[in-house]
DNA sequence: ACTTTGTAAAATGTTAACAATTATTATTGA
DNA sequence: TCAATAATAATTGTTAACATTTTACAAAGT
């Protein structure tokens, strides 16, 4: 499924996008799965059972729980293997929204400006992919969707804040799975590129911190 | 040196320290070298060479490499390997300060009212580290003892945390080496420490946030 | 019945060999 | 001489085997 053979024969003959590792593919596939509630905290998840579900072998499995573990997906213990982590708590909760939207709020004021009809596309591109998402209830590709929205206008503001950013939105969505309103979700998003597209800043703000809960 | 056998053995027989695997140890050495401008980012780290400089294998190596990484201390390039992040610019620079004031000020006012003395003293601990390494200018050290302060008020508010903000935090000291006021980073941690051996609230967070620049 | 202890299974941690990619050097051609 | 190209070396990516640790289970003892 993500082995490299049938990666590479699917891949277009000449693609600009930057060649997605072992790692980053179970990474993303992992972690979307979580945040959407597949996986329960009470068992660990084996490597070897990742390991054979992707068709490769238990090194990029590891790599990627690592990587998730950083990120406060999983919660590593030495020599007990990985689980899934908690949700912050109120506190925490809070404190982290707060950097969030601080984040956002930079990050987009920040690449307002040199923004292009290329991107437009790209935001509206993600926004259909949610919406489909949304109407067959496929809470993992919601999560994948709505992170890949906010992550493409940070992405556009910096790239050196891409990780920080990553880390703190991953565990605010920790508690994903509850989230029940689908079509909120859809037009909060369908608020926040409908100001990016009239390069209204102030609209933009309000629209993600609205988005950011 | 940082052999598994060595570690066992030189461990007292009733320890309460959690385990410190191999990619941690790795992970803490490179990071306060780098931290420490021990390595430029003109030329890739290279694998084999720490491997047998640490006298393990290219694994544990990959996975502080991966780790730091994340953390903003390396940069990664697919079948490249990683060098040395640059410093961030300085509006990015502005956002990750506040953010790390926002974080620190709301810990020390969350850990403050349940500290002990206990806790007192590992802070004096390790404001003598910090001390005796700034009077042998050592560099490493230094932001070793820097960082270790700071994340012990982090981590006694939440562990949930701890790794949002080594990330803010290593982002931040990416240009630790260019420091040159060495007795200025003893006064403000004593400052720090006082504070809080005094339980003064408003003097800590006065003086954490004096202290991130 | 309960705790303890020893053994076996299963999981993670580590290593070394192999595969694939990238960088370097040498060679060929105009 | 210089550019293009092929051979070579060096480096990272991946894998499978081995080592260590943890866990589960059963047997023995009190």
């Amino acid at each position: 499924m993500v082995s490299k053979k049938a990666d590479r024969s699917l891949r277009p003959p000449v693609s600009k996008k930057p060649v997605r590792s072992l790692r980053e593919q179970i990474t993303d596939a992992l972690r979307s799965e979580v945040l959407a509630g597949v996986w329960t905290n009470e068992a660990p998840m084996r490597e070897h059972a990742l390991a054979e579900r992707f068709g490769v072998s238990r090194g990029p499995i590891r790599d990627a729980l690592l990587q998730l573990s950083q990120e406060g997906v999983l919660v590593y213990s030495p020599n007990k293997g990985v689980r899934v982590n908690t949700p912050p708590a109120e506190a925490e909760r809070l404190l982290l929204q707060s950097m969030r939207r601080e984040m956002e709020t930079f990050c987009i004021g920040r690449c307002m400006e040199h923004l292009t009809e290329a991107d437009d596309e790209q935001l509206e591109g993600i926004l259909a992919e949610l919406t489909r998402a949304c109407e067959r209830a496929d809470l993992s590709a919601i999560a994948d969707n709505d992170l890949a929205l906010h992550r493409y206008l940070v992405r556009r503001a910096s790239r050196e804040l891409e990780g920080v950013w990553q880390s703190i939105a991953s565990r605010l969505l920790m508690d994903y799975s509850r989230i029940d309103r689908l079509d909120q979700i859809v037009a909060e998003h369908e608020a926040i590129v409908r100001a990016v597209k009239k390069r209204n800043l102030k609209a933009a703000q309000k629209a993600i911190n609205a988005n950011i809960i």
